[in-house]
DNA sequence: ATAGGGGTACTT
DNA sequence: AAGTACCCCTAT
């Protein structure tokens, strides 16, 4: 009887615990951690943990760790995890397993949205050079070798080179790692911000739908549009549901099948659509808006979003893990996909950053140097083009709604370690995940090896002729002064001058290459260089290169540029929003200027 | 195309 | 005059 009774009582217990991971793979990491850890919080529920059950659940959030980035309690668990015994020789899974995690551990931080890549360079450097011990460095290296298949750099490797150059090694060997560019979808965003409270769910709900509905026109080209209905509609539909919810305490019954079906059960579907290799003329699914974009990150439907924003309590959740330090995504795409190919390899996480998007595997070797980023294949350029017409609709959105800019800012400058935990990649759940985790890098060169081949000979001497100053170069040059036919704000004027209708043209006048007795500043410069008959200097006619003072639209659309593409791109920005009279390096410009005035 | 150095027009 | 915002140039 007694024995009887006390095996029922750990079967339910052991189902109660089935049910905790369920749970917690799909909303929570500290139910677990409660569950599991002496030092948690829970000893009543831990005291009820099996051994066995402890130790699957250990494998559990040690998986979840790994996927949500949380290095550093990985490293601990670890230790949980493992027999204590592992096999310490370098070709050992759980070696290289406990590698990855120590070098994540110490990479991790490094992850800055607002660092430009030199600067990550330069501060990953650093790092390799004063937190990484030469144990560690050793294994790095070795790794470095192992990884990579490039003749070159096995030779670089074999060369005994002066520490300078290891470290530039690694720093260039492990970049990928700690950039991560990757835009944020719109609507994500969107459902981060009602998180946030700096926009309401109403709001969000508009502005989704309405992005929805600029999206489809703007594929379609039918203006149409009718904002209004749609607006309303969404408004009407969202505040209920959401409302609806909230108010009526929340029912989470719903809310927690959902979660368990999507995660725990049916770990399907999802695959297919990387494979299949983007066809994209089909899938469809979700009405028309779907096929139009490639990408599936930014195929939204309002289901989702629903999900996104309207799961209230869950995302309440998010933010407490949050903030107790756990940081998890329960978010769709943790579905399964577990399948065998290819993806071990990936768990160093090397690929960078637009690899989420779309893109059938392999092939690649796409070596590309780093700096290629955009555009490296059409339908990458699709999915920019996706990303710019979202940009527009969510500029043009944004002004009309209240302006979440702050938050925003402060988002894309806080250097928040929790950017890490979207798009994590997924590796087999369960015991196996260990395992596997860290196969190897065998099938494929995936470990993103940056040929060293590319590095150049040390700062030969010559190069260091600082600037000639400026009157130098330009008499060396001549003056290039341009005109831009007036296109601007600054249209009006009209001086009688008649300029080639072209749209901007270079003109270059020849100086006098001797002695001219001063410099000249450069209006002075056009000045003394006009024509005469141009009366006056009038903003219009010479504006070529006016001083324009920038306007509250223009910081708003470069913030949420910079929010959506990331520090750097200032290109993809540009073309994202309707600046006018604006380059690239404005952008560059500005944006410095602005963190200068923010005190970044 | 971008990061950074640096000049100049403009503001205070 | 000093400080700032914008702009230009150039190496990478």
């Amino acid at each position: 009887m007694g024995d009887e009774h006390e095996k029922n009582e750990m079967m339910t217990t052991d189902l109660v615990l089935d049910w905790i991971v369920e749970y917690a793979v799909a909303y929570g990491l500290d139910v677990l951690v409660q569950a599991v850890l002496p030092a948690g919080g829970e000893p009543e529920l831990a005291a009820r943990v099996t051994p066995k059950t402890r130790s699957m659940l250990q494998v559990h959030i040690l998986d979840k760790m790994v996927r949500s980035g949380e290095w550093a309690s990985a490293l601990e668990m670890f230790d949980k995890v493992v027999p204590d015994d592992w096999d310490r020789s370098s070709e050992s899974a759980y070696a290289a397993f406990h590698l990855e995690l120590r070098l994540q551990a110490v990479l991790a931080p490094l992850r800055s949205p607002r660092w430009s890549p030199k600067k990550a360079k330069a501060t990953l450097r650093q790092v390799l050079d004063e937190k990484v011990d030469d144990a560690l460095r050793t294994q790095l290296y070795e790794l470095m070798r192992l990884g990579s298949n490039a003749p070159e750099m096995i030779a670089f490797l074999d060369n005994e080179h002066p520490v300078e150059a290891v470290l530039n090694g690694l720093a260039d060997f492990f970049m990928p790692m700690i950039s991560d560019r990757t835009p944020r979808p719109f609507l994500e965003r969107i459902a981060a911000e009602v998180v946030e409270g700096s926009v309401s769910l109403d709001d969000a709900a508009a502005m989704a739908s309405a992005a929805l509905g600029a999206r489809t026109e703007a594929g379609s080209s039918s203006q149409a549009k009718t904002p209004k209905g749609k607006e309303e509609k969404g408004k009407v539909d969202k505040g209920k549901t959401a409302k609806g919810k909230a108010g009526k305490g929340k029912t989470p019954k719903g809310k927690e099948e959902k979660g368990k079906t999507a995660k725990g059960k049916t770990p399907k579907n999802k695959t297919s659509k990387g494979k299949t290799s983007k066809g994209k003329s089909g899938t469809t699914g979700k009405k028309a808006v779907a096929s139009k974009v490639a990408d599936d990150d930014l195929v939204i439907s309002m289901a989702e979003l629903e999900e996104l924003a309207g799961g209230e309590s869950e995302l309440v959740k998010l933010i407490e893990a949050e903030e107790r330090g756990l940081v998890l995504t329960p978010r769709r795409t943790v579905a399964a996909e577990m399948s065998s190919d290819s993806d071990s390899s990936s768990s160093w996480g090397a690929r960078s950053s637009y690899e989420s998007s779309s893109y059938d595997d392999d092939d690649d070797d796409e070596a590309t140097q780093a700096p290629t980023r955009g555009l490296r294949s059409s339908a990458h350029k699709k999915t920019q083009a996706a990303i710019s017409q979202l940009g527009k609709a969510s500029a043009a959105l944004l002004s009309k709604v209240d302006d979440p800019l702050d938050a925003i800012l402060a988002k894309s400058s806080e250097a928040s370690p929790a950017q890490a935990t979207r798009k994590r990649r997924r590796s087999g759940a369960k015991a196996t995940a260990v395992a596997n985790m860290f196969s190897s890098s065998d099938s494929d060169s995936s470990s993103a090896v940056e040929t060293p081949s590319r590095r150049k000979p040390r700062a030969t001497a010559s190069s260091k002729s600082k600037k000639p100053a400026r009157s130098e170069r330009a008499k060396s040059k001549g003056v290039v002064v341009a005109w831009t036919d007036s296109d601007d704000e600054v249209s009006d004027v009209d001086d009688g001058v008649s300029l080639p209708p072209a749209k901007s043209r270079k003109i270059e006048i020849s100086s006098t290459p001797s002695r001219r007795p001063r410099r000249l500043s450069k209006s002075q410069a056009i000045a003394a260089l006009t024509p005469p008959n141009k009366g006056r200097v009038s903003k219009a006619s010479i504006s070529a290169r006016k001083r324009r003072r920038w306007t509250d639209d223009e910081i708003k659309w470069l913030i949420e540029g910079v929010a959506q593409f990331g520090h750097g791109n200032w290109a993809a920005i540009l073309a994202a929003f309707p600046f006018t009279g604006r380059t690239n390096v404005n952008l560059k410009d500005k944006w410095r200027t602005l963190e200068k005035q923010r005190n970044l």
